[in-house]
RNA sequence: UGGGUUAUGGUGUAAAGGCAGCACAACAGAUUUUGAUUCUGUUUGUCUAGGUUCGAAUCCUAGUAACCCAACCA
């Protein structure tokens, strides 16, 4: 009795495809290039690519599409290895597009050989204008007819150094009147006298995408090559080469990114956010990278269930930033850890408590039983929350207010009796009396209380940086509002705060999640030492006292 | 003004000529020692106009809108 769940358009063309016989099990490609950190859009790509392949028979190679020298370094090889790592999936190989240069010239040499790639000496400036418009078809360079041997010759010689950079490119020769503008002789190689970062200085010749990206599907043997959907016009030129080559014929589908409201989602927009310093480098917890949702606090399991959620198509799309909220939220309410800390302290003073007093209270770690109980201090002074005080109650209020009663979690109920204010006015302590035989467990007083707040007792609270999140930009679409995008960032994403946090929580880990009880989901970051601890808060619980605030 | 791709509630995604479904969001209620969780229910949709058909989101015709393509980037 499987769950009948309806096929992405990739699934059906893998089933008829496996139906058919055409393939006996599938091969895919995750294939970044290492210019820069991954980010949730790789993430959606990751998720399909690994996740067919656990789905159906076969494997995913990892392929780092290395073939641009000036923009790439291991750096990024290897944040980009730890990221999948970390989201959970495995790759058969670990490859690299320059592991290919060798054969991609021999490819080049038979292209030549075939009358089909022939050396220009047009400066980019030439071929730019040689290449028409959208509307206008191109004009034929005036190195188009060289002979084989000559394109033999200086091919040749362009890998031996013997050119400066720009001088010559090696290009297909198809059809410069083409409706499709990558048709029209597109360049296969370029001069770079450039280091390599696995390469060194082997090659003063690369191999442009279109005639890397390719060929490398099909020395690996990649049946299903999915791209996104502007790679739509590359694809009639991806089927051209692999058919003059004649070489394995993979193919290549396309669906469309997904876009994640009220963020960015490029790495050209995400590098102008490191670089202008409006987030504190790639793992910044408000950046869309895995790195930076990662110190946020994400799970793994709560991205992938995200990426499947949403699904894969062809159409355009910004998908809710509040379905991957509920995702993190599910996930999170299972594991997380309960524990309590106050963020805006107001003391509140039990009157009718023992002044030395000290007693141990019982209070549960984790969503259900199996996660046991720890003791928290409680004593006569204790730090509440300030938004859970309001002087002149509204109407359905809960919590406390002269004369109010409410339960302290896990510990008593208490009724307020006075308040004291400093002279601006501000509360600055709550007087309560508590109801001894109303104690958590074992409660005897029969008193109904509607509201429950969280607490730690003065004496024992430890103190915390908090790190609150909001989102980074003020709108929905920031790449699709007038002028710059850096116009619409939230100039209160981040806003930091100490706190009086339970003292257990001097044991925190980087492995556990917590939920600061009626707060939100927390987890140590990695700017903490034995001396300071540091807490990134992942997202905030739901609240529908806010709701009816706002109302 | 050429070529390509796409159009289903506020959002994402199903329905391969036969009941427009699912999830998020929103709203209402129940439970609750977290105004959380959980549970129950409600609202909202096939781009437009024609046509074929007993029957159309799906097929046909004509429109409309959005996105992509003129880097020695990927």
């Amino acid at each position: 009795m499987s769950e009948e769940k309806s096929l992405n358009f990739i699934e059906e063309i893998i089933e008829a495809d496996l139906a058919a016989g055409k393939y006996q099990s599938i091969v895919t490609r995750f294939p970044p290039e290492p210019n820069g950190y991954l980010h949730m859009g790789h993430a959606t790509s990751i998720c399909l690519n690994f996740g067919l392949t656990k789905k159906y028979p076969g494997y995913t190679n990892l392929r780092f599409d290395d073939t641009n020298p000036v923009t790439e370094d291991t750096e990024y090889v290897d944040s980009i290895k730890e990221d999948i790592k970390w989201l959970g999936f495995e790759w058969k190989n670990e490859l690299y597009a320059s592991d290919y240069f060798d054969e991609l010239y021999n490819f080049a040499i038979t292209l030549i050989r075939k009358g089909l790639a022939y050396v220009d000496d047009s400066t980019s400036e030439e071929i730019a204008s040689l290449k028409g418009s959208p509307t206008e078809p191109g004009t034929d360079s005036s190195y188009r007819s060289r002979s084989m041997d000559e394109n033999l010759d200086l091919f040749e010689r362009m890998k031996n150094g013997e050119f400066e950079d720009g001088t010559r490119t090696l290009r297909a020769k198809i059809d410069m009147a083409h409706t499709n503008m990558l048709m029209r002789d597109p360049l296969l190689y370029r001069i770079k006298h450039a280091h390599h970062h696995r390469t060194g200085d082997k090659w003063c010749i690369y191999p442009m995408y279109d005639f890397a990206h390719g060929q490398s599907d099909s020395i690996e043997n990649i049946t299903h090559s999915i791209c996104t959907l502007e790679f739509i016009p590359h694809r009639e030129l991806y089927d051209w080469l692999i058919e003059k080559l004649e070489i394995f014929p993979s193919h290549q589908y396309e669906f469309a990114r997904r876009n994640l409201s009220y963020t960015v989602m490029s790495k050209r927009k995400l590098l102008q956010l490191v670089n202008d310093k409006h987030v504190n480098g790639w793992d910044d917890p408000r950046m869309p990278t895995i790195s930076g949702m990662r110190r946020r606090g994400f799970t793994p399991q709560s991205i992938r269930k995200f990426c499947d959620t949403i699904g894969i198509a062809k159409r355009e799309n910004i998908v809710d930033f509040s379905l991957l909220e509920f995702c993190l939220r599910e996930d999170l309410n299972n594991t997380a850890l309960r524990v309590m800390a106050v963020l805006d302290p107001v003391k509140l003073v039990i009157t009718n408590y023992e002044d030395d007093k000290t007693e141990d209270l019982i209070s549960e770690n984790g969503p259900d039983e199996a996660y046991g109980t720890r003791a928290i201090p409680f004593s006569k002074e204790l730090w509440i929350e300030r938004e859970d005080f309001m002087e002149e109650p509204a109407k359905k209020w809960f919590r406390l207010a002269p004369g109010a009663m409410v339960r302290l979690k896990s510990a008593y109920i208490v009724r307020c009796d006075h308040f004291i204010k400093d002279e601006n006015g501000t509360v600055i302590e709550i007087q309560c009396t508590y109801f001894p035989e109303s104690k958590s467990g074992s409660d005897t007083s029969e008193i109904k209380v509607k509201g429950t707040i969280h607490w730690v007792s003065a004496a024992q609270a430890i103190s915390a940086e908090v790190r609150l999140y909001d989102r980074l930009f003020k709108v929905e679409n920031p790449s699709s509002e007038e002028g710059d995008f850096k116009d619409y960032i939230n100039p209160d994403s981040l806003q930091i705060i100490y706190a009086f946090i339970e003292p257990s929580l001097q044991n925190a880990t980087t492995e556990n999640r917590y939920q600061f009880l009626r707060k939100g989901y927390f987890c140590l970051d990695k700017d903490s030492s034995s001396e300071k601890l540091v807490f990134n808060r992942t997202v905030t619980l739901k609240d529908a006292w806010a709701k009816e605030v706002k109302k």
